[in-house]
RNA sequence: GGGACUGUAGCUCAGUUGGUUAGAGCGCGCGCCUGUCACGCGCGAGGUCGCGGGUUCGAGUCCCGUCAGUCCCGCCA
């Protein structure tokens, strides 16, 4: 039907006659002449119709409205001097509209305006309900476009760069006892068992490499029944991969490229090779968490030694129960952070709080090195300790050092969480920086406090270091993350290819040989066929792309996605089923509806 | 499960200490207009103030409940 795209027109085509296809963006009618926005996906163009120059379209173009679907051929023109718009693309040239053919109509006034003028904001739940009005605007058109760039130069880069190949895994699968909880759905033909969505393709690709795809990808539909927030969907999409025969570093080094190739082609950003590194341990004494945000310094600095022995309880105690004492020196801060910020009732108080402190001690740093806070922490401190703490902080006249004191993990979750709350309100964070490196050095295992046990803090196929195989409790793990401004886009980690380990590992997050067995015993048993070494890496591609788009939720960079409440507003779904449809599967509801007054 | 915010015309919003007939811009309809590009000008239609209950002489406004959307905590190996 058509011989272009509309957004493609340049002053190359002048004198070809074209036909295109698309929506009625906007009509201008001057009375003896109009103008229409003709758009579709690739952007739109000027086409005019008037009494003497297009005497046959001029009746038709005055009854086109807004989202009219039309066929228009017509003469490409240079537009005259005095009418060039160069805020679009197309904007040197204009189509004379000889034929016009309306392929539809728009029957009902449209919920928003397709349309775009400026940032004109549409509530999230009309634009979800009529997702496919939406999608034509600008902005989605945008998003979708770019996601599809981003997956098309992984795959250019993985298959023709690196030799992989992309292979599907089951979306029916089992259910997994670690992590997220499940989506379960009944089998009809095995009745009174249940298959689960998969989580990642984890093990399949693990299998996978058993047989011999040593360098396998998907671009993966992954699901996890838990609530949900801006940069959560029950169902997302990874970039999975798994290689065989490749270390730790190699597989390093090859995400380098891709994701270098990605910045190039996407955001025509070169970076520089190789991205920095962190262990695991440096970021937290840092940064307080394992996905610092680097494009501000700010950094934690651990006071203990000289608070170790303080007449200060609160510092000296929590030390004493095998705690921490840290310190997030903010310079300037005196100016910038009020008292009335950090006490009880300011938001800083609050940010602390939610993590955990029951308060945040400070001091300020006055002319002469003189210090400012409450008597019993100046009480305590002697000339030389308030030497050695400013000469460890760095603090110097103007600065404010704000305390976090006890458990590690509270301490580092409330000076992390102070830390970006005063970095971003104090404009330390430049927008335009893209700050990505690697995390490693994981430990193997967490400490689970409510269920009295360890938890493989990345996953139980996690291969442990090495040189830490002795006491796996304490081990590191080999596993990476990645993380991009302060966000983790992707991680991995080389994975246990033997039996022995991969049951310790097992037994010492608490799974018995009988349960590690009856979930895992495929796994298990592979292993003693040839399994390579392998390792591998998955990426949220939803928040890659979201970084990428300069979106704020993941939802402006998925076609469909569902709302907080996990409801998909253009298909209401979830939705009753027929009771028909449960008695076959032998299924039983025994929710009870709240009663509706 | 918990905390916070939002809901007024098709859309985006305003609406004062509770007070007469709830407004604006855009969109929509009609008319005028030959170089606009967020075209302009004029006229017009369009409202169960999310829903239910309460307080009051009187509720968009106050109170209680409820529904929907958003953000966060919990949760998400």
């Amino acid at each position: 039907m058509r011989t272009h795209y509309c957004g493609t027109l340049r002053t190359e085509q002048i004198g070809e006659t074209i036909t295109l296809c698309g929506w009625v963006d906007r009509r201008r009618d001057l009375g003896g002449v109009i103008f229409l926005h003709l758009r579709d996906r690739s952007g739109s163009v000027q086409v005019v119709s008037d009494p003497v120059r297009t005497p046959d379209t001029y009746h038709l173009a005055e009854t086109l409205r807004s989202e009219y679907v039309v066929k228009i051929t017509g003469r490409v023109y240079s537009r005259p001097e005095e009418s060039l718009n160069d805020r679009i693309p197309t904007g040197a040239i204009e189509v004379y509209a000889e034929q016009i053919e309306v392929l539809n109509r728009v029957h009902k006034q449209l919920p928003f305006q397709v349309s775009q003028t400026e940032n004109e904001f549409v509530r999230e739940d009309l634009r979800l309900k009529y997702r496919y009005l939406d999608l034509r605007r600008e902005r989605m058109s945008a998003n979708l476009q770019l996601r599809h760039q981003v997956i098309k130069t992984i795959r250019r880069c993985l298959e023709d760069r690196f030799n992989f190949m992309e292979i599907e895994t089951p979306i029916l699968t089992r259910s997994t006892p670690e992590g997220a909880r499940d989506f379960i759905l009944p089998s009809r033909v095995n009745l009174g068992e249940w298959f689960a969505l998969p989580q990642s393709p984890q093990l399949f690709k693990q299998l996978l490499m058993v047989s011999g795809f040593d360098r396998y990808y998907q671009i993966a539909r992954c699901f996890r029944d838990e609530d949900l927030r801006a940069d959560r969907q029950p169902e997302f999409t990874q970039l999975d991969m798994e290689m065989s025969f490749m270390s730790q570093e190699e597989i390093i080094n090859l995400n380098e490229e891709l994701i270098a190739r990605i910045f190039k082609e996407i955001k025509g950003i070169e970076l520089a090779l190789p991205l920095p590194r962190m262990t695991y341990a440096e970021a937290m004494d840092d940064y307080g968490c394992d996905k610092p945000d680097t494009r501000f310094d700010l950094k934690l600095v651990n006071v203990s030694e000289i608070f170790k022995d303080s007449q200060f309880k609160v510092f000296s105690g929590a030390i004493a129960s095998g705690g921490v004492v840290k310190i997030l020196p903010i310079p300037g801060g005196n100016q910038t952070i009020s008292n009335v910020r950090i006490k009880p009732g300011g938001n800083l108080f609050k940010e602390a709080a939610e993590a955990g402190a029951k308060g945040v001690a400070y001091i300020r740093v006055l002319a002469d090195n003189e210090i400012e806070t409450i008597g019993a922490i100046k009480d305590s401190l002697s000339e030389i300790s308030k030497q050695q703490l400013l000469t460890l902080t760095g603090a110097k006249p103007g600065d404010l050092l704000l305390f976090g004191a006890g458990d590690a993990a509270m301490v580092n979750k409330t000076l992390d969480r102070l830390r970006l709350v005063i970095g971003r309100e104090l404009g330390l964070i430049d927008d335009n920086k893209v700050n990505l490196l690697w995390v490693t050095d994981f430990p193997m295992f967490e400490w689970n406090a409510d269920e009295k046990r360890l938890e493989a803090l990345h996953h139980p196929f996690t291969a442990p270091h090495p040189d830490d195989i002795n006491d796996l409790t304490t081990a590191r793990a080999q596993a990476y993350d990645i993380i991009f401004n302060g966000t983790e886009i992707g991680g991995g980690s080389v994975r246990i290819h033997q039996r022995e380990i991969q049951e310790q590992v097992f037994s010492a997050i608490g799974l018995s040989i009988e349960e590690a067995n009856d979930k895992f015993g495929f796994l298990l048993e592979a292993f003693e066929y040839g399994t390579p070494p392998h390792g591998g890496i998955a990426y949220g591609l939803d928040r890659l792309v979201m970084l990428l788009a300069g979106e704020d939720s993941i939802r402006d960079v998925i076609a469909f996605p569902k709302t907080q409440q996990a409801r998909c507003l253009l298909t209401n779904a979830p939705a009753n089923v027929d009771a028909k449809q449960l008695k076959e599967l032998e299924v039983i509801s025994t929710y009870k509806p709240k009663a509706v007054d």
